[in-house]
Parts: C-alpha cells; structure tokens; sequence
DNA sequence: CGCTGCTGATTGCGCGCACAACGACTTGCG
DNA sequence: CGCAAGTCGTTGTGCGCGCAATCAGCAGCG
C-alpha cells in the first residue's frame, strides 16, 4: 500500500496496458449489449431469461434450485425470485416443490420454455460466434480461457462454487 | 442464418469455445465488483464516480462536455445527470456553462475532487496490476488488446467515438 | 423432545439506470 | 429573417437489481 501525499507522480497506465484494460471493458459492454439486443428483437427475451433457461435445459431433469441457478447465472437470490417469477408468469418454466427439503424449490422448464429456448438459442449461439468466437483462433480461445482462469483465481471468484 | 425447425441438434459450445466466452463473462463480473468494493471501501466512491473523475482530470482543463462525459463511460445521458448531480452534490466536480454553446454544459474538476482523484487512483490502479494487468505479460497484454480490437470492429462499437 | 444455529426462498425498500418526452438552443435552408 | 430539423441537457417514469429483514424448515446438541 503506497502511501498518500508522498508520491505526486503516480504511475499511470501504459497505452498498451490501457488497451487491454480498457478494451475489455468496452468490448464487453458492447457483446452484452448487442447480444441482448439481438435476443430482445428475434424473441422478445432478455439474456439474463435466456440464461436461466439455458442453465435449466442443460440440467438434469431440466430442474435446477433455485440457490444453484443464482449462483450459475451470477445474480443474488432476491434478484433470481423475482425473475423466476416473471419466467414463470410467461410459462416458460414452473415452480417445483423439493422433496428432500421442504425450504428448498425448483425451478424446472415447461414445454413451452423448451421450445422457446430452442429457437433463441440458435439466434444467440449465431451472435457469440459471429461477435466474439469465430474472430479467434483456437489457439486464442485456449489462450483467453487461461486468461480468465487466472483473472477467476485472483479475485478468488467472488462466491460460492 | 440457419433456418429453424429443421436442426433439431444444433452446434452447441466446445469446451474450449465455453471456456473462453463464459470465463470472460465471469472474469469481468468478478474484477468489476472486486474493484468497486475496494474503491467504495476506501474512499466512498463507486467505480461511476470514479471514472468520471478520471476522465475530467485526464481532459484539458479538467472539464468535459456532459455529452462527451456519457459516451466515455458508457453511460446514457440521462444517467450522467444524475451522475453528475450526486457528484456535484459531493463538492467533487462543479457544472460550468459553455460559452460557445449555450444549450451545453461543462462538468469540472473541483480541487476537492482532484484530491479524492489522486488518492483513490493509487488504489483503483493497484487494483488493477493486482487482479487484471500483473497477470499479464507484455506480449498477452498486446494480444488481449488485439481480441478486443477485433470486437469492437465487429460489434460496431454500438454508438460514437 | 426442545432449544439453538444455520440455510433456502421470499419480501420491503432504496438505488442506479435506460427510455421517452420536454424545453432551450443551434444549424441549415429557402 | 423565419422556419424546420437536429442536438444538448434535464426530468418523469418504470424496471431490474442488491441488501437486509423475515419466515419456514433442517441439523446438531443435551
């Protein structure tokens, strides 16, 4: 920790250094962007939906609870209820009580959410790749996974998991 | 464009392709919020303000168009007023009219927002060598630079500048 | 069994943001 | 000049999220 009021000329960012800082944080705001954008339009669905249908398809028996299915989709549990809520007005997925403990809930998809997800995924697949995937070789996305392997490693990932 | 109806298996994500695209997601979600912790813990700042404080004090004479301002940090205009409404709020910026345009508006640098600048910019940009740029060499860093210029040419950079 | 402590999910509340609408002003064109 | 179209900043409104408090139920202990 350098101290305060002893050091004028502090040590700014490198032009290369502020490009790759920089750069992610805008390349990163305009995929979100673009990517929800081109979900909203093609199926009226916003990523963070899309995501808790993606999780749940991908899962056993196409259930998930619902502290897991907050932690996977990086949002708080209060923030999960209410879009589980939304979710399931929409009847793209319902709730489903657990057997094994009585406090905990499923969210699980219906045929419905199935088949919404199908369509949707293919439009966002589309856009991952044609935005993010298909601009790197294979070599630069094992060298960008290592990246955020040891990015993930030294915030210690924030939380559970 | 695939047409739909007709792939019932469609290409789903390689582990490497996963590995890049759902790391960056989580590695950026991580470094904001452990970022924003650290500015908010010591000094009472979000990472918001911070950057608006940032890019006065990088700008000439410390002072910027409100509009400027908003696109610099990916914000929309509205949310910049109120940005800067509870800045200046705080004595750490001051609204100046412009003179060669009369609908606009300047928001600079007050001394006191200089000062909580110097202090807090040792600490965020400790934070960033520590959880993002030391993590690097110099050749990945130029690398990283490269991917995002990349996608931010694809995106179409969303909006100006 | 009854008590304490913990976890899962929900709810109340406040905040920060985007979108749309507005007023003030500038720019361009007849 | 005078009007239309566009731009800058602000304000009204609604939404999605996190935090803290809450309730229900589980687990461990005497």
């Amino acid at each position: 920790m350098a101290t305060i009021g002893d050091t004028p000329e502090l040590r700014l960012l490198s032009p290369q250094e502020l490009r790759a800082w920089r750069g992610m944080l805008r390349a990163q705001a305009a995929l979100a962007k673009a990517l929800d954008a081109q979900l909203e339009a093609a199926h009226g669905l916003q990523l963070s939906s899309y995501e808790v249908l993606m999780y749940l398809a991908d899962a056993e028996d196409e259930r998930m609870r619902m502290c897991d299915l907050a932690s996977s989709i990086l949002l708080s549990r209060s923030g999960l209820t209410r879009l589980v809520d939304r979710l399931q007005r929409e009847g793209l997925l319902e709730r489903v009580a657990c057997s094994d403990d009585a406090r905990g809930a499923f969210a699980k998809l219906t045929p419905a959410g199935r088949e919404k997800l199908r369509a949707a995924r293919a439009t966002h697949l589309a856009g991952v790749r044609a935005m993010f995937l298909d601009l790197f070789t294979p070599a630069e996305l094992d060298q960008l996974g290592d990246c955020w392997d040891r990015v993930l490693a030294k915030t210690g990932w924030g939380c559970c998991r």
